[in-house]
DNA sequence: TCCTTACGCTACGACCCGTAGCGTAACTGT
DNA sequence: ACAGTTACGCTACGGGTCGTAGCGTAAGGA
């Protein structure tokens, strides 16, 4: 959205339309699905949704900022049940990405963005808070239960616990979304195990040091 | 370039200028730079590189598979001298391949190309050609010196070798190109150390199994 | 009821796309 | 030297998208 009013938006006047919003959302997704990131317009988005395309303007400044919002939903899915074992956890994880990232709409519109970011600071930062952080609670959430279970120490300097989530974080979704969408191979079953092996081999190392 | 002529090209007429496909390169590179991969268009390549528009029509069908061009030269760059361990070898390519995604043309470029790969499955053939395989003979130059110092053991099927060095190389490029891209933050020599540590316990659990 | 804001619609200039057509330049084989 | 062939620069064009302005109307709040 357009600088969603930081406290209070505005009182008066007619209200913006809730269903509008989410028929655009929904229509956006269905136009990248058809058309992929660089065909689709926002006229045609707007058609789709059956408002005007003067509405969508009135709502997001740009193509970009659109999209994100419209693919933001989709990591919500992305959930993390106690498997009892932090290689249950990460394996299920890692599958559960790889399904997300299986989506048209999701491979097409992710590395789009992501592309148009490195010249927009804005355009990251709404990237980072609604995508990147609902990835992100995810480890951080693995990482604290699996302290509980005492698979992985607890690091006492805070600094360094910070830099570990973020060193996993990144070599998690890293190799989920290299494997995807640049080696454009499957993520199946054996290769979610041989990765998760990897990986939890290397955490102890790097525990260790 | 647009079919490059199997074996013989065209023995008669007017040659192509070799001096118009470097300086279209180039510009394309500088293009990139000035204006990111969203607002570079054809015409402003053809006005920086001192030629017609038709020309870059003649040799290159779209946008994206020029700029695959115009890249790809710089993945050359990529080398692997012996540092006498697989240690030192993986800590030399990671800030290597970070080096090279800290220029902008490569890191607007790359994720650009190939998000749009996504739904063109000629263009994803050619990024593999020219950009990937270049950064995968480094991995296995890499992984064939540390079996011969005997740090890594010779996996005796020629399969699961083969899907083992596709798990390395997605998790190195990965996280590299997540942390510089998605993460945006510095793969500084620390950085470098840990996520080798981790790499290198990782490799040596994956092998026992 | 008045005020304020959102909405749909139309129209618009600006820009980029990709191609066609033409005359000219460069190189090859006879 | 000459004809044949291909590349090049240039101009022009229809088609499409962009993002905005202006208008009349719809929907809520004081």
């Amino acid at each position: 959205m357009l600088s969603p009013g930081h406290p209070e938006p505005a009182r008066t006047g007619r209200p913006r339309s809730a269903a509008a919003d989410e028929a655009i959302l929904e229509a956006c997704r269905a136009s990248l699905v058809d058309l992929g990131w660089s065909k689709l317009t926002m006229g045609d988005v707007a058609t789709r949704a059956g408002v005007a395309k003067t509405t969508l303007y009135r709502r997001w400044a740009s193509k970009n900022e659109l999209v994100v919002d419209a693919v933001a939903v989709l990591f919500d899915e992305l959930e993390l049940p106690d498997l009892g074992s932090l290689s249950a956890d990460v394996h299920n994880v890692v599958l559960q990405f790889a399904a997300l990232l299986d989506r048209p709409e999701t491979r097409t519109a992710l590395m789009a963005v992501v592309a148009e970011s490195t010249r927009d600071d804005a355009l990251r930062a709404r990237i980072r808070d609604s995508i990147v952080d609902r990835q992100k609670r995810l480890v951080l959430l693995g990482r604290r239960r699996a302290q509980q279970r005492g698979e992985l120490p607890v690091e006492p300097d805070e600094a360094t616990a910070a830099s570990t989530a973020d060193l996993i974080f990144d070599v998690i979704a890293g190799a989920v979304v290299h494997r995807t969408l640049v080696s454009a191979e499957p993520v199946d079953e054996d290769w979610a195990r041989r990765f998760t092996v990897l990986l939890l081999a290397g955490l102890g190392a790097a525990a260790a040091t």
